[in-house]
DNA sequence: TAGTGGTCTAGACCACGTG
DNA sequence: ACGTGGTCTAGACCACTAC
């Protein structure tokens, strides 16, 4: 059963009990979800409630709906984890591949900030920024290289922490930073000779460069990152529905 | 400014208002859009209507919202485009960047599905398919090779066009066939021999893998392909947001 | 404390698809 | 023809933020 807090609003709960209904088998794949009329009579709820429960399962690609006719369940439920911390946290997506994640810092610095990054990161000229490079591992193989660039602000703490040891997400967490929204823009390149020394592999081997730019929940930039994946270690996956403007292809940039 | 059908419903219609006076540089980044009671009051609308107009913006990144403060512009409203028919079709990306589309057929054939087919594609037994291989060019540089495999009911269809000229993703809509939905999972691989020669690259040259599975609204699958695009021709940008599952990490597949 | 967004109710009319 | 989802109204209480 997927457990929820105890006062969740209504909507969840009865999109949480549709779900855990879906998963028990009760609505397999292809077959319609009560309606919303019926729903109300179900859960003593107002329409909207019941419209708002049924929204919950199209937005996660659970169910889909046709004027004129029930919603349809077109996939399964997905597990409940926290996607955006995943893709922003190599220490939880490790953990739940059930692989032990590991990192050795090569690289951590303060210095100016170029043009380029008080235009990304949104600072003050000359304000100061910090740089960390970090090879990652899952179960022993380096398998990413990650260059991140902080605002001084964010920086400062990340500076004093033990980077060995923990992550660098909830450590900003528990200073009540959240790393909202994230923009990822991945293509293909060769490993330089640095890239390729680092992750064991021949000079001009694919890696998959993944470039993000993580904001607050208001915009505010808040790290700016280029990794660099194994080829064939890691794959990024996009869901993407008709009317959402979330993926695009962007021009080459030579 | 914006134009919108005629009966565009309300809340569209004040969405579309907000996004003109954002453009417009009424609401600068970073300031506040009006309450929702005040959007009541201009428009004559009821709350629940400025609610979803202003729930648009949030879901296309435009503005973000926090529990008693008002909502917040942290972006320039996107353009108008058909995302995903972007994202699914060639020709209409290329059209969107200024560039003049063309392809080039390699093979194209009616084959029996394999065991991997037909539960990708959701076929019955020894179901024909048809396999579709291009090489695709912006401005007469071939910058993609795409491997589509198409159920026979689709194949059908896809086989009797003039792929040099017309677009299957339209040609498919004239038989009142949607792509709605579709699934796109990204990685590197190096250039075989047969890709390096269609591209006009050395072998081990890291290519941009993209497999594609689309489906109808209804989840119902109608094409799979895998496109190799040059790494240094063509990104994919994504925009994630907490609490959206569009976006992960998979595991290797080595 | 005043105003905001988050949730919820109880009605209504419409366009559409399915039976 | 009927039931469906899509849209819209007009209220209400609450938790939270800003001042």
């Amino acid at each position: 059963m997927h457990s929820r807090p105890p006062s969740a609003p209504r909507y969840v709960v009865v999109a949480g009990v549709l779900r855990d209904a879906i998963i028990a088998g009760r609505y397999p794949l292809g077959s319609s979800l009560p309606s919303e009329r019926q729903l109300m009579e179900a859960h003593g709820i107002a329409r909207g409630t019941a419209r708002h429960a049924i929204s919950l399962l199209v937005e996660e690609g659970t169910a889909a709906v046709r004027r004129g006719a029930q919603a349809v369940v077109i996939a399964a439920p997905p597990p409940p984890e926290q996607t955006l911390s995943e893709l922003l946290s190599f220490s939880a997506w490790a953990r739940s591949l059930g692989c032990e994640p590991s990192g050795r810092v090569i690289a951590l610095s303060r210095r100016t900030a170029t043009p380029d990054d008080t235009a990304a990161l949104a600072l003050g000229a000359d304000e100061p920024v910090w740089d960390l490079t970090r090879v990652r591992m899952l179960d022993g193989r380096a398998v990413m290289i990650e260059r991140s660039t902080y605002p001084h602000r964010i920086g400062q703490i990340v500076a004093a922490l033990d980077l060995e040891r923990v992550s660098i997400t909830s450590a900003l967490l528990d200073h009540d930073i959240h790393l909202a929204r994230a923009r990822h823009t991945i293509d293909a390149r060769p490993a330089s000779a640095d890239d390729a020394s680092l992750l064991g592999v021949d000079e001009g081997a694919p890696l998959l460069r993944v470039r993000r730019l993580a904001t607050s929940p208001l915009g505010e930039p808040l790290e700016r990152g280029e990794d660099r994946y194994l080829g064939d270690a890691v794959a990024f996956s996009v869901d993407n529905v008709a009317r959402q403007a979330s993926t695009r292809r962007t021009a080459d940039r030579s």
